[in-house]
RNA sequence: GGCAGGUUGCCCGAGUGGCCAAAGGGAGCUGACUGUAAAUCAGCCGCGCAAGCUACGGGAGUUCGAAUCUCUCACCUGCCA
């Protein structure tokens, strides 16, 4: 039990292991662990996130779990100020922080000097009704007029993105392509890892996921959420497993159905999740059925 | 037993003589990604580097040319018995 210095990521697409590698982690190095999850932010989403149940944590602090409503909406902003606060204090305790989930943007906002220009509801309110009247071809035009290199940059049909540019424009007066990240430079001190396996492994994983999920009561977790606003929720709705359940609930999709569009949902989010971490060549890949797994972690970690 | 309809690429499904390797959707693959990110969006998607090859239930025909027409076999589906 020795902490280290530094800020441990573990990164990773779904299924593949991140948990259980982070608490083993945990335990050698005196850690504590900050969730890098977006969907593991709220409350009540338990079951279908995976979330570690408390009495499964094995006494290892958990930092950013539950900490949202299904109504609130997420942003990456405020999730970065949240988690680097976590952070910074578990460093000064002289404890080791392990970032932990596989959402990139959200893994990234901790890990590197990104800053979120502002954001406004009523702007961002007015430009979505633009959307939905005008379609995204007219608004990426716009925006090919006020800031060239931002549309160049957007898909022209990337409706979401568009309205985003669009907002901080108006809100800042300045383009939105000079506000364009740099990566490649860590904020902290840190290690970065990717845990990954076999494809077919890894989705033969998923299958059980889903499976475990609904006998572990998922259908009856979603009704729940679903009497507390979860429909209402922009963020929260659109989880992969509570979408589907939702339809059930509604009585758009079987079962049987709902089960295998989250599978389908869940690998090609895994894809997308790969294709984010690759990108970035800080990290160290490894296999999580390797059987040194954590020895190998720990050597480089403290290397 | 009679009448009618159907069988299309991994799946669903359009296509009724050339413009069809075959619309569209799903799945799959690859990628983008700065305040919804488990989201949003893009490209590819029979085989082959190519010439070309193989393909629309099986077989046989008609035709310069067939997924599309004819015959036949197999299986499936409605209505009448």
């Amino acid at each position: 039990m020795s902490a280290i210095d530094r800020l441990i990521v573990i990164a990773g697409p779904t299924a593949a292991g991140k948990s259980e590698l982070a608490l083993q982690l945990a335990e050698e190095v005196d850690g504590e662990i900050i969730n890098a999850d977006a969907l593991q932010l709220y409350r009540g989403m338990n079951i279908g996130t995976a979330k570690i149940p408390v009495q499964e944590r094995r006494g290892i602090t958990h930092h950013q779990l539950d900490v949202l409503d299904v109504t609130e909406y997420a942003t990456v902003a405020a999730y970065q100020r949240d988690a680097r606060v976590a952070v910074e204090n578990i460093l000064d305790r002289c404890r080791t922080p392990i970032l932990v989930g596989g959402s990139g943007l959200y893994l990234q906002s901790v890990i590197d000097d990104l800053k979120f220009p502002a954001t406004d509801p009523a702007v961002r309110a007015a430009l979505e009704i633009e959307l939905g009247q005008l379609g995204p071809l007219t608004l990426h035009t716009r925006l090919a007029g006020v800031d060239p290199l931002a549309a160049a940059a957007i898909q022209p049909l990337n409706g979401r993105k568009v309205v985003r540019a669009l907002e901080v424009i108006t809100l800042t007066g300045r383009p939105f392509s000079a506000s364009m990240p740099v990566r490649g430079k860590f904020r902290y001190r840190g290690i970065w890892f990717c845990v990954d396996r076999e494809t077919a492994d890894l989705d033969h994983r998923i299958e059980l996921r889903v499976h475990q999920m609904i006998e572990q009561g998922l259908l009856e977790e979603v009704r729940g959420l679903a009497r507390v606003g979860l429909r209402e929720g922009v963020t929260a709705a659109r989880a992969l497993g509570y979408q589907q359940m939702l339809d059930v609930i509604d009585g758009r999709l079987e079962l049987p159905q709902a089960m295998l569009d989250t599978m389908a949902g869940t690998r090609r989010y895994v894809r997308r999740q790969r294709s984010w971490f690759r990108r970035d060549e800080r990290q160290i890949w490894l296999r999580a059925d390797d059987p040194n797994l954590l020895a190998e972690v720990l050597t480089a970690a403290r290397g």
